[in-house]
DNA sequence: GATGAATGAGTATTCATTCAT
DNA sequence: TATGAATGAATACTCATTCAT
């Protein structure tokens, strides 16, 4: 999988790396890109130092953050797809599982939206991938009648990211994703018209 | 209301306010809240110090393009409510208008949700006056059958935010808004069950 | 000449520029490259900032410093060609003067030569016009008899470096460059043989 | 006097100590002593943690191969010496010969010259032996009427220097140190008046 | 009032040196 | 002993804010 390590780190040095992925990861998630590599060093409990030594740029910290993040979900699309289930409720359930997993990392979300994002080539292809198998799932739940058809693989990635948005609005409020879950029904089939025709 | 002014500025000094206004609105939106003050003045062909005059910190400045921003959605409001018209056109004409509106001003929409939002006194009454009416056209909306239920203005508002996110992410193929709209879909009345049917 | 700043700098800010480059000129002499552009900004009695307005990187200002003794020399092979003297004393008597004035500089024509010397467009035009002047003055003392056939502009360029290394060893005994003045001799005409025939 | 080594140093420390100062003398000598330790590390194939057991500063590294330079010289003079040669063909060989050596180690003589020599009491040691068994080398040229009277030994290793100096600013074009002996030229004696009767 | 130069605290990054494995 | 990970002081550069002109 990884094949930047010639050879294994080093117990203690692995240790390291993986406290500051998860300082990282909380840090960018609460309060975005701007954060101090200092202090995320200072809550990892390390050195300034250490953290260029695992990742020589800030840029490279947050894009290793962003592909655990994709990696985390083109595993569970890749789950979605195998299971055996019926095609709709595998597609929502996968928006779902996705939702409640966000808990922390919905700011991320939005700051993958936001930043420019300088993604480099391999989270790319990894972008790629996960759209790919995503793009397997709608289909299939669309063919089943279970999704409007006049959305494509992208607009429902636009409305997840949507849905996080709305959902991390309400902080104390909003129980196990229900705003979440109520921005999703707008991928239900519409009974009569097309898109909009509410307006 | 405003007492920081003891006598109204001079022409030229209202001129500057209005163009550094102006360009950190736009500034804003573009780049986040991240731009250097120094490149808003350049770019609103002032000095530094002439941002500092009107704005004696950057949190104002962006504290103001914020409450101007919600004066206007204000006056929107009030224009719906004064409308003699359907109660759920009234609604989603309102939020049709203000996607269509939010063209460049959207990522200011998410800048408003992403940072610690430091926003004063001022401008959480006027955010309380919005919600309110809001809250009307709402109500409005809901007891005339065209709105769902089970949403308060509160996650109306953030279905708001959801859907110029939303909306913001397909740059070319999104026209005139139409990814917003699929989202809006969520706020229509549920045929069958409660919000979440579709899972 | 200078076509950099649009308007005339403000008196003042333009002391500051002349007293960050002076100071730079003589830190970098006596310490090389590698002194801190704090330290520099401390001695010049400013703050790190000002000396980032004036020179946007270190590499600049360096570049700036070298500049300035180009521009000088330029001006001193120039009058050395317009004075209507002997060939060979305008030619002796330029080096001679710009030994005599390298004083604090000489350390600085070892950077020069050292340093990847990051030159830039401009400081390279002015070498070339340098350059050239000195080739006019050096060809004249060699029609004349005065100095050796057998080296170009590029080879006297090198001894001058030379005879300012050797000047520079000893601090003390060496009185108005002496050595400078012995190493200056190996571009006179060899009495019998070509040059090396002393070995 | 040297009390740091106890006893002989195992095989492989000896391989490793010398593959240190091999490569550190290559890396000082093309990047001056800027160099980065962990990339001499490197180079050498050993780790860092090595590379101080050996030298336990970067400034006794840097001396270690200063050191070694002066050594060779110092073997060079004896040699230059013991040859019952003519005094001035073993002088001016003796330059030429260092001139063709120090092929790479030039930028190590402007190193040597450049920084401020943090050298110790060792060193100082050798460079004063150097500088006794080369001042009778040119004593007896001198004597022999090889080389011009009004220099001493101390002029003389400046001189050097400064051919060395000249020798490296033509990359390409300068074969076999032509440069360098033109230089070295000023060291003959004048055919008629004192140094600097060019001027 | 307007200008833009000066300030200086803050940030990412480098690197000599130390230390756990 | 060798390794290379960790440390933290040092350094170039940015930018909000202040102030002289």
């Amino acid at each position: 999988m990884s094949d930047r390590q010639q050879r294994p780190l080093r117990a203690d040095a692995r240790r390291n790396r993986e406290r500051i992925l998860h300082t990282a990861r909380d840090a960018f998630a609460a309060e975005g890109i701007a954060v101090p590599l200092d202090e995320i060093a200072r809550r990892a409990g390390v050195g300034a130092g250490t953290v260029h030594r695992h990742f020589p740029t800030k840029e490279a910290l947050f894009e290793e953050v962003v592909r655990e993040h994709l990696e985390q979900l083109t595993r569970d699309v890749r789950a979605a797809l195998d299971v055996e289930a019926e095609a709709g409720a595998a597609f929502f359930g996968f928006l779902a599982r996705m939702t409640a997993e966000a808990d922390a990392k919905q700011d991320l979300a939005e700051a993958i939206t936001a930043a420019g994002s300088p993604v480099g080539a391999r989270t790319e292809e990894l972008a790629a991938e996960l759209r790919e198998l995503f793009g397997s799932l709608l289909l299939r739940a669309q063919q089943a009648g279970a999704v409007r058809d006049d959305v494509d693989a992208a607009d429902v990635q636009a409305v997840v990211v949507a849905a996080l948005t709305a959902g991390r609005r309400r902080d104390a409020g909003d129980r196990s994703g229900r705003l979440a879950r109520v921005v999703f029904d707008c991928l239900l089939p519409r009974p009569s018209g097309p898109a909009g025709s509410g307006a």
